[in-house]
DNA sequence: ATCGAGTATGATAGCGCTAACATCCTGTCA
DNA sequence: TGACAGGATGTTAGCGCTATCATACTCGAT
């Protein structure tokens, strides 16, 4: 009847080399508070001596306790959220949890999917990006009964705890900065068309305008993903639009590097003829010549930080704060230098 | 004594739904061939209605087959690393496996720990980056019993599989390209100071000997990360040190961007004062003005393979070739354009 | 000596699933 | 009709761990 055992060691067997219960064991490799000493000693002894590792399937299915944070991206390649990743794994390994990645590729769709399969596989908590899921599954997450913590944004429609910052705001700042700068007709460029591209793009306009510098406004928009040659693209297609473009706000820096690309490649002087700042300041925007001016967002911190979130409340603490805004920094550089 | 049941249905309710055995419902989910068709019917619509899922942990410890792939990889936030966990969660994505990635940071005892703690959870195979583990490391690996691969080289060592390219000749048709462009005086920066950065090293080397156009060589190595302002840095440490330099091979683009810029800062004309070429083939080496030689690497087809290979042979079957050598490609572009 | 409170350990059962063997059918053939 | 092969299903035990309750022991207060 003997299922094959694995050969390895197990509790049983460190309990009977130390001479004790299984119970003590298990008791000392998790409370070792309250184990005594001498018992304590004796079963580190056994565990070394064995080289025993404890089965984490077997403490899940005996506990109940499932020790997997699930995580959902849109995209593993992008900067932004390889350095979110980051974070996540930084925090993740001072614990015991387990992280399980699912990549949604900007497709709600395919959110909507993996989020239900992560939550049929009653995790120690999720963590899911931005606050636009589809209808359905906001209304899922409103009532999961694990910790759940959404990034990228500031709002007040997270369905649990929340930490990011507003794309909106920061675009209005990029737009102010270029005004006081001397620049006016600013334009935006922006792919991917995800909900974070759309709020800033909807700063932009609001910043435009309150400016009294539009409508109409300047933009080249195009639902491909981000890269540095599409925003050779749509700048030119914005300056082929209206030659008398002085600035560019971008969505993100793939686009800004390529924007820069541009006006070199046309011969457009930055930031003397055109103006340009990005989004997420990417170490290479300091490097460029001219440097670019970004907008500085934390997204290891926000990684490391909705994991710490978590993990407070999978042990039944309350965090400081379920709402964390970790706001944003306008980096002045020389591709806004003018006037 | 009970417990506390998780609350979601178990397969012994959806076999009291379909009127029949436990053991029956486990074999009609994992070989439908082994039931007769009626009775799979009713357990499918009773799975169905009670929206069963199976528990995984359950599974695999009364299996004692695990679904987890465990993925060792340097860094999370390289591009280069970023392509190929894309290709490997595509990969795995087809498959009922898990993966769980572990990032060594490019630290050697790191490595050996995280290969250690992974190969204690019993996974269903593993997959490691590089051939240059420390040697106890590597007589483990060799003595694992679930099927390995290794990533990103080629060469003769590897425990068990291998999927890779040989750095160390993508390298030497670099500096052969620019030799066949008039290049005479080639330096070579690089960073990190990883195994994979010091086959390329080699490799430009030796085709520098080959050529007789050195010894002496130029070189400016930091074993900081690698960032676009690095690759300033190190360029205008060769450009101060031997002010005749004429070309530079990068170990990565982001040293080329860097390069390219310090250039640009120096006033001095790429291509025809300084030749660049890059390695990887970001996609910002094509938008960049001038564009930037490069060597184009299949990283993402390198993460699918290695985990195709895995599964292949979990499945105990036998994949292709043991050893796949996925080559690499040089694609000039202006940086080099001369003479 | 008795009691109660607190601490340390143990006995038992069970988490949800699968392996191994056992049994029960059904149909076929002599 | 009985023997038998082969497929479908069931029985039993167990994977390695932990929850729960029970028990034993210590110690100071009465």
């Amino acid at each position: 009847m003997s299922q094959r055992r694995s050969g390895r060691p197990t509790l049983a067997d460190v309990a009977r080399r130390a001479g004790v219960g299984p119970i003590t064991v298990s008791r000392a490799l998790r409370r070792p508070d309250k184990v005594s000493p001498d018992t304590r000693a004796r079963i580190e002894k056994a565990v070394r001596e064995l080289n025993y590792v404890p089965d984490p399937q077997a403490r899940v299915l005996a506990s109940g306790r499932s020790d997997v944070i699930g995580v959902v991206l849109p995209s593993l390649t992008n900067n932004v959220y390889a350095d979110v990743l980051q974070g996540i794994h930084d925090a993740v390994a001072d614990t015991a949890f387990q992280v399980q990645i699912a990549n949604t590729r900007y497709a709600v769709e395919e959110e909507d999917r993996l989020i239900a399969l992560f939550a049929s596989q009653r995790p120690a908590a999720m963590l899911v990006t931005g606050l636009d899921q589809s209808e359905a599954t906001r209304r899922f997450l409103g009532a999961v009964d694990f910790p759940l913590v959404q990034i990228m944004e500031k709002g007040e429609t997270a369905a649990d705890m929340l930490v990011g910052f507003s794309h909106h705001d920061a675009a209005k700042e990029s737009v102010r900065h270029l005004a006081a700068r001397g620049y006016r007709r600013i334009g935006f460029v922006g792919a991917r068309l995800d909900p974070r591209m759309h709020r800033r793009r909807e700063g932009w306009r609001e910043a435009l305008v309150e400016a009294g510098m539009g409508p109409p406004f300047r933009e080249a928009l195009d639902p491909a993903p981000t890269s540095v040659m599409l925003g050779r693209t749509l700048l030119a297609r914005l300056l082929d639009e209206g030659p008398d473009l002085d600035a560019v706000f971008c969505a993100n820096d793939d686009l800004a590097l390529g924007a820069l690309f541009e006006c070199r490649a046309r011969g457009l002087d930055v930031p003397g003829r055109i103006g340009i700042v990005g989004f997420n300041d990417l170490e290479m925007m300091a490097a460029a010549v001219p440097s670019i001016t970004s907008i500085q967002t934390r997204r290891y911190r926000m990684g490391r930080i909705a994991i710490e979130m978590l993990v407070e409340r999978i042990a039944g603490r309350e965090p400081e704060a379920r709402r964390v805004d970790l706001g944003f920094e306008l980096i002045a550089r020389d591709s806004t230098r003018r006037g």
